[in-house]
DNA sequence: GTGAAAGCGCTAACAT
DNA sequence: ATGTTAGCGCTTTCAC
């Protein structure tokens, strides 16, 4: 239990009374060691406290057991449920993370990748907005022959691993609850729409308003962002369709912060939810539940991305001739009460103004 | 610019037709190194697409550079803008980040611990809830010779090095704010009190009253959490005052996220924000700003605290005879509008119900 | 079941 | 200004 800080092996071997070799079995939990050999060796280790130098059985084992975390916004409930469950299966299998850096720009990308690689990180996951650009960046991890994987961006035929949430059928799903309400012109507060997220949850909701027979209005939909500037895009977002278009009797806001954002520029304005006016959010995040009124939402188990991510990169790492593994998440709609009858139906039923 | 996987200094040594010395000179900037010898190194570099193995040169040269960062909870705010001030400081100094367990219990901290200073980790960053008994693990760390500083809690006469806010101040400021505003019965929704956090802004809370002469209630005081569940938290907090005391004209909520949920609470409850009750958070979280009514509260410059721990640490890196620092960071009131005079006197004056 | 030898790829200390 | 010699603390390979 004493300092370990300089206790190496050969100290071990020499206190046990045994080769380097035989306490190098015993600390690597190999079975070709005699039992009353392995407690002597054990003993020896308790006694003088010692803690293998994790960084000289890298470079003698080529194997480093760290993951590099590419990330780009820890402001983003995403991402932090993305890092949070990589982490946990990283730590399950015991291996860390290494902290890519989030807040870098593309361009300074490579030269951290490089610094991760030189690392000998046995494995990338990158978790950033995704978008085109960040192909070229993972296609050079991968020549590397460093096994990659990326969360929150897919696209079909690629040749890269994934994981990723199906932001089309989430689309969908939030409109069409929107729609089986009867609501037929329903607005919609987009996330950026350089991401791939926010261009897929668009495709869902156009694709429901073309299935339901209603034609897509670019009037009436508007760009957001998420991070931290979400509540704030969400806010104007909303009162540019106020202005834009009154006759809007819904909205999808394609996440739940600027979902919140929206009801409180509604509440300024005089209007209620969902009397008035028709609200799901995405995302199921914690502000979600207990915003005025709780948003009905889209919940996707983000968590598990991680996880999931993480298990992937180990396959990969294990065997390095495994083809690309795609995955892709189904959402859940969430029912909160921010949804109800258009206004016009309420009126019609002898209900509020 | 091939592919680098298995070039080493040698090699590079050899097609420059230099010693590895000198490659190592070159890559490590050393001055003294001919500058037409340095061209030839760093043209083979380029030629060979040379990339130098960071876990030989820790091995080597005793020095990982890298630093653990033991982290509690992704889902709070003041714990993401830490981690990114830290990360960005970090990678300034061409140090990297290892994630600690963020989702580990105190039990399991050791063991996390134990395998952070196994891959030798110059330091360790602790920005988790703080309380007692994490002191032990820093004091096993610091046992070790590993620098490592706290975040987000300290106390008098300590021994090891911390950053945090002033939160006696800042809850004072907060309690202070609504005091200036005429409120007599201000109540308090706390964090969870086993965190110093919470307590200190507790503590300035009352000392804020006791100066104006107010006795403290802690009829009137009730606990909420952190994190993802503080939104619900201060709702049902916000619940629980009501029925408890309605004669209470102001709320001091211990992070914005209660405060917001608090705000729905009172907006179910039929009560205006700020004309039958005031409120102010504290944090400046994003969605202080966009919540209806904005929230005044209370700024505190996390992401400089983040950046300040990983200088501290860096300094006793260097130098690992300095004695521990301590920094305390100043708050300062964001005026949004949540507060007003006190009911009685706004009807007084003619005003509102 | 255990040990000896050889290196992993680099830097430090001392040469020259 | 550059090269030589020894390791850093471990794992791997191959003996026995």
């Amino acid at each position: 239990m004493s300092v370990s800080k300089n206790v190496t092996i050969d100290q071990v071997a020499r206190e046990a009374g045994v080769s380097i070799q035989t306490v190098s079995r015993v600390i690597n939990n190999r079975y070709d060691v005699a039992a009353e050999t392995r407690q002597r060796v054990q003993d020896a280790v308790i006694r003088l406290g010692y803690q293998p130098n994790a960084i000289a059985r890298g470079l003698a084992s080529r194997r480093s057991r760290t993951l590099g975390l590419v990330t780009h916004d820890f402001n983003d409930h995403f991402f932090t449920q993305v890092v949070t469950g990589a982490e946990e299966e990283a730590h399950r299998n015991n291996y860390f993370c290494m902290l890519g850096s989030s807040t870098c720009s593309l361009d300074e990308m490579p030269k951290y990748l490089r610094l991760l690689t030189e690392r000998h990180v046995e494995g990338v996951l990158f978790a950033r907005e995704g978008g085109p650009d960040e192909l070229d960046q993972i296609n050079r991890i991968a020549q590397d022959g460093t096994p990659a994987v990326i969360v929150g961006f897919h696209r079909d035929g690629q040749t890269f691993s994934s994981v990723d949430i199906n932001n089309i059928d989430g689309g969908r799903r939030a409109t069409e609850c929107l729609l089986q309400y009867g609501h037929m012109r329903i607005a919609c507060i987009t996330g950026p729409l350089r991401t791939q997220s926010a261009q897929d949850r668009l495709s869902g909701y156009r694709l429901a308003l073309e299935s339901a027979g209603l034609s897509y209005d670019p009037e009436i939909v508007v760009e957001g962002s998420y991070g931290n500037s979400s509540f704030g895009s969400g806010y104007r977002g909303m009162k540019r369709l106020l202005e834009v278009d009154p006759s809007i009797t819904a909205v999808f806001a394609q996440n739940d912060r600027m979902g919140v954002g929206a009801l409180t520029a509604l509440q300024q304005a005089g209007l209620r939810v969902p009397e008035d006016l028709s609200m799901v959010g995405y995302d199921d995040s914690p502000e979600a539940e207990y915003s005025a009124p709780p948003l009905t939402t889209i919940r996707q188990d983000t968590v598990r991305v991680g996880a999931l991510a993480v298990q992937i990169l180990l396959r990969h790492i294990e065997d390095n001739s495994l083809p690309p593994e795609q995955i892709l998440l189904n959402t859940e709609l969430v029912w909160r009460g921010s949804v109800s009858l258009p206004r016009d139906q309420i009126a019609r039923k002898g209900g509020a103004t």
